[in-house]
DNA sequence: GAATTGACGTTCT
DNA sequence: AAGAACGCCAATT
């Protein structure tokens, strides 16, 4: 491990901030933990596997399953998001802005 | 160290 | 609205 993996574990932990059955999205993660760049989210995130996170709630700014490729199989992704109420079609979540969570939400009580 | 790649997003055409 | 180009930062080669 380097002193840099810092901000993954401020990635991870965000990202299992994530409620079940809601999505979120690189630029809204990486503009919260003001890391700069969607792509270290993303980076971050494929760093994650193997561990418990569920990465498959992160999606793209257009609801696209822009990381399933990097899943142990590219379906999983899609699978998961629909086992937990999320309907996927053609890698893309539907009613993706009503499933978007915003990191400032996770919170309320 | 330079060049290329990548789970992205914005700007220009 | 759709496509191409640029910007972003880290990791890999």
């Amino acid at each position: 491990m380097k002193p840099k993996d810092n901000y993954y574990e401020l990635v991870f932990e965000l990202t299992r901030r994530i409620p079940s059955g809601r999505v979120s999205t690189y630029g809204a993660i990486a503009d919260y933990l003001s890391l700069g760049s969607a792509r270290m989210v993303g980076w971050a995130l494929n760093n994650s596997m193997g561990q418990d996170i569920p990465a498959h709630r992160v999606v793209n700014r257009k609801g696209e399953l822009s990381g399933r490729n990097s899943f142990a199989h590219p379906d999983l992704m899609q699978q998961r998001l629909e086992k937990e109420g999320v309907k996927v079609e053609d890698n893309k979540i539907v009613d993706f802005k009503t499933h978007f969570w915003h990191p400032e939400e996770y919170d309320e009580g």
